[in-house]
RNA sequence: GCCCUGGUAGCUCAAUGGAUAGAGCAACAGCCUUCUAAGCUGUAGGUUACUGGUUCGAGUCCAGUCCAGGGCACCA
């Protein structure tokens, strides 16, 4: 719709370009809806554009597009779509659409279903993502939900503009970090105890570690040895940290199949182990490595406001950098992709910005994009989260919260539904989920126990209940009717159907700006505009006319909600 | 010190340079003999941190100031 009215506008400047001979540049045309529905459902500010380059009176330029619009129009794709068109004041021209046009989309969206809003403007892009890259042997926490679910909601979107996805799960699994794990476990670990709650005892350790480091300094020199021998293929080191890695992803992957989120790739730091070598000749033939204090191999930023780069330790040892490095090339190599979104958090904005520009002064990257979608940390109101310092909130446990305080509602709200556990399961994650993902991705997420298992207000439970309300009326009215007329419209029903229109726009949105935040605040608009007709608006007592647009319209609206949430891979209960 | 993010109602947050800055929570007043009250309607709540600039138009862009968080060589 957007684009033919483009056009269309396009087309009437050209003809009023010519009528008066002048010669300008066209600017591009922007089409937004405006805030208040009086000034109409699509609205340019072309004219203003115009009046500015040309020094005239945009209002009046307005004026003659409107006329030239009222008598050119019919040539083109826009006929019928449009109802009227009118110029305001300071020089804005606004549209409003016709009945025929939001009767097509409801067909349209009636017989797409689950495909509507899908389109192809993404055909041309390979986008890998990376995204969630938790560290093993330590539980997944709850901040691991923002990388995680933006990562998947941005794969889905992408998807459904029809890009070539590729989620690849850069999985913490080599480091510093398991030289200190398997220092501790061999000092003060027991194998019986770890075998019993693989995960937990690990963390303990880890903590452990850090509390008696803290202590005695030059435990973190022992950490760093136990590292510099597994990296070197110690037998004993290489046996424990396969152990420890094959706990962690399986305790992993039933977190993920609870989230509903999956991976086409597990290549974690450690499979980019064996490649840091070419990477580091690759940045010495480019003349670009020197050395630095202690032996140290860096490249120096400076100049590009960067610091320095530390690609590889004193001691020989690699570093994260290295293997973001390794990672760049491999999957630009193997993929071929058009961009590589890392959803990382803001803080390694430094690192990711290093990493990029050697990637780019070191050839790694042919013509591959590379962007760092950065979020905003998840902190205590009372400061930072640490995982070596024991401050931190563990995803099983919020989503286990989640779903006992959703069952103890669903048996006080509902008490002769028959599937509680099933429903307060896809209540209580889904509320979580929509927490994140609700949010702006930049701005910090400050974790309250209250806002994360939030049930009400702008919720995933209020769109939940939302869809079981549509869903009951469409049961009890059997079969949705194909066909119906619009003849008049209630204020309620005309928001709604301004509203579902939006719906390919939002996700359009979502994909440019990697914000999946803009389609759940759209779902939760739609879900509004729902009740309020809900409240008003009688559906099945309405006349037969009527009662068949209105059918059509709730299920239009059921259907949008559902593709609003699968693009969240939030689910939805058909009763709660 | 340098660099990166933020600052919007009491709290948590929305708002593709556009017309009267919106929700939720909390507070107050209403609405269940009609399709699920996990809902709906209404009231109250704002100098968009501050100062200047660009623009027909600024919460949004630019500069400076203040405040908060983060980063800046052997962690990831």
């Amino acid at each position: 719709m957007n684009e033919e009215l483009k056009k269309a506008i396009c087309e009437a400047v050209k003809a009023q370009q010519e009528g008066c001979k002048c010669d300008f540049s066209i600017p591009e045309v922007e089409l937004e809806h405006p805030s208040n529905n009086k000034f109409g459902d699509l609205s340019t500010n072309i004219a203003m554009k115009i009046g500015k380059q040309q020094g005239e009176n945009p209002f009046t330029i307005a004026e003659n597009l409107v006329k030239q619009f009222d008598s050119g129009l019919g040539q083109n794709d826009v006929k019928g779509m449009i109802k009227k068109i009118e110029a305001v004041k300071p020089g804005f021209i606004n549209f409003y659409l016709s009945n025929d046009f939001f009767a097509a989309n409801i067909k349209e969206i009636l017989a797409k279903k689950d495909s509507f809003g899908k389109s192809d403007i993404g055909k041309d892009q390979v986008v890998v993502l990376d995204y969630s890259h938790p560290n093993i042997a330590k539980p997944i926490g709850v901040h691991h939900l923002i990388t995680t679910l933006i990562g998947e909601s941005i794969k889905r979107t992408y998807g459904f503009i029809g890009a070539k996805t590729i989620a690849d799960n850069f999985l913490g699994d080599w480091g510093t970090q398991f030289g200190k794990t398997i220092y501790a476990f061999k000092e003060w670990g027991d194998r019986k105890e770890v075998e019993k709650d693989p995960i937990n005892e690990l963390l303990k350790l880890y903590v452990r570690f850090h509390e008696e480091a803290d202590k005695s300094p030059e435990l973190d020199e022992k950490g760093r040895e136990e590292f510099k021998k597994l990296e070197e293929g110690d037998k004993e080191n290489t046996e424990l940290w396969k152990w420890m890695r094959e706990e962690s992803i399986k305790e992993l992957k039933s977190v993920y199949k609870r989230l509903d989120v999956s991976f086409d790739y597990y290549n974690g730091e450690a499979f980019y182990n064996d490649k840091t070598g070419q990477i580091i000749d690759a940045l010495d033939k480019k003349g670009i490595l020197e050395t630095g204090e202690g032996g140290a191999k860096i490249v120096d930023l400076e100049k590009d406001d960067l610091r320095i780069a530390l690609i590889q330790k004193g001691d020989g040892a690699t570093l994260y950098l290295t293997r973001d490095l390794a990672a760049i090339k491999y999957r630009t190599e193997n993929f071929k992709p058009t961009q590589i979104l890392y959803v990382v958090e803001n803080a390694q904005g430094l690192h990711l910005a290093q990493a990029f520009k050697i990637a780019e002064m070191a050839d790694l990257k042919n013509d591959t994009e590379l962007v760092h979608v950065k979020f905003g940390s998840m902190r205590f109101p009372e400061g930072r989260m640490s995982t070596r310092k024991g401050k931190v909130v563990f995803l099983w446990d919020v989503l286990e919260k989640a779903k006992e305080k959703a069952l103890k509602i669903v048996e006080e709200k509902n008490p002769d539904l028959e599937n509680k556990a099933e429903v307060a399961e896809i209540v209580g994650v889904g509320a979580v989920k929509y927490a994140i993902l609700s949010h702006n991705r930049v701005t910090d997420i400050s974790f309250t126990w209250e806002k994360i298992l939030s049930l009400d207000g702008n919720s995933a439970p209020y769109l939940m209940y939302t869809y079981a309300r549509a869903k009951s009326i469409l049961r009890k009215a059997g079969e949705a009717p194909k066909d119906f007329k619009i003849q008049s419209l209630e204020k309620e029903e005309e928001s709604l159907l301004k509203k579902i229109y939006q719906f390919s726009e939002i996700v359009e949105v979502a994909a440019r700006e990697y914000a999946p935040s803009h389609i759940a605040t759209y779902a939760y608009e739609l879900a509004q505009d729902f009740n309020t007709f809900y409240n008003k608006v009688p559906v099945l007592n309405a006349d037969k006319d009527l009662k068949e647009f209105r059918l059509a319209l709730v299920s239009a609206t059921s259907q949008i909600i559902k593709n609003s949430m699968n693009l969240l891979s939030i689910d939805l209960p058909k009763k709660m």
